[in-house]
DNA sequence: TGAATCCAGACCAATGAGGTCGGACATATG
DNA sequence: CATATGTCCGACCTCATTGGTCTGGATTCA
């Protein structure tokens, strides 16, 4: 179905929010938690990956919690699912190192990885930002929707 | 990991091997399985589904299979997803038509659909002609990246 | 008739996602 | 300094979905 999972939804809306109260100098995952009504510990363990990747900063202890490490601006979509459910392939069997087992004349995989590419580059367009001042994500969307047909026509 | 599912790539993948073989009038699936070397009944199931939505037609009894409908150029890569693994949402809570019951002040949801409606452009604009001459995928490819980069970068 | 093929449904197994539990650790406060 | 509170953190479990198989029946051509 092509869809990415909860746990990266989980993440987007989490630096979402953190983008929005730049103020507060750590919030922690209980707070996110509760504002969107998903389980505590399950986006902690989202939040946790994240910092480990570099994006977040943890405080632990009381008045503990998470914060942005860079600004919203310069983390993008593609980076936030990259780390939460990895690299992401469109086509099912290229798993990382290993090409194609089983299928050596599999001649579909060339250019559909290319189409992969194009999403990523989709992907690494939208940022933390863009999330939260919805007018430039979904102006260049329709930017980006208005040059595919035009290639498509060519 | 917003892969689509090995269902879909061996629909591409038959596809395909009908369109470099436009002389015989119809193509078995065993045949197909055989020359890919991917489980037959799985296939099978696979094409059964591409002919009741009209993308094939089929062909029962001896010297019988499967041939295209339509001209290759005309089905799209979004068609032959959509066949086999229904609607393709990348936001994993929108399913169909209700939408997030838990969360209503979920605001990511709503520029994450419009990156969705971009990739969903972008495999409209491959077909299964592209996936046979490789020049013309890989090169569209190329200028969508290119344009994505551009307006990344205003 | 019989062989080969499509078709439809139920059925099983494994992978991975969604979710939970207990422990380690850091900080605030008396 | 000691304790208690609240957080991070890793391992564990359950279950839905996917990938794949099996059985039986219908259709066509030699």
């Amino acid at each position: 179905m092509l869809r990415l999972t909860k746990k990266a939804d989980y993440g987007l809306m989490a630096l979402k929010y953190l983008a929005e109260h730049p103020e507060t100098p750590s919030v922690s995952a209980k707070d996110i938690a509760d504002t969107y009504g998903i389980p505590a510990q399950l986006l902690a363990k989202v939040l946790q990956r994240l910092a480990k990747v570099g994006l977040l900063k943890s405080h632990a202890g009381m008045n503990g919690g998470y914060a942005l490490s860079k600004a919203a601006r310069t983390i993008t979509a593609f980076e936030v699912i990259h780390a939460i459910d990895g690299p992401l392939f469109i086509t099912s069997c290229t798993k990382g190192s290993k090409s194609c087992d089983l299928e050596p004349n599999c001649t579909v995989k060339e250019p559909l990885a290319r189409v992969n590419e194009s999403i990523a580059a989709v992907l690494k367009s939208i940022t933390v930002y863009d999330l939260v001042d919805h007018e430039t994500a979904v102006s260049r969307a329709a930017q980006l929707q208005q040059l595919v047909s035009l290639t498509a026509r060519m």
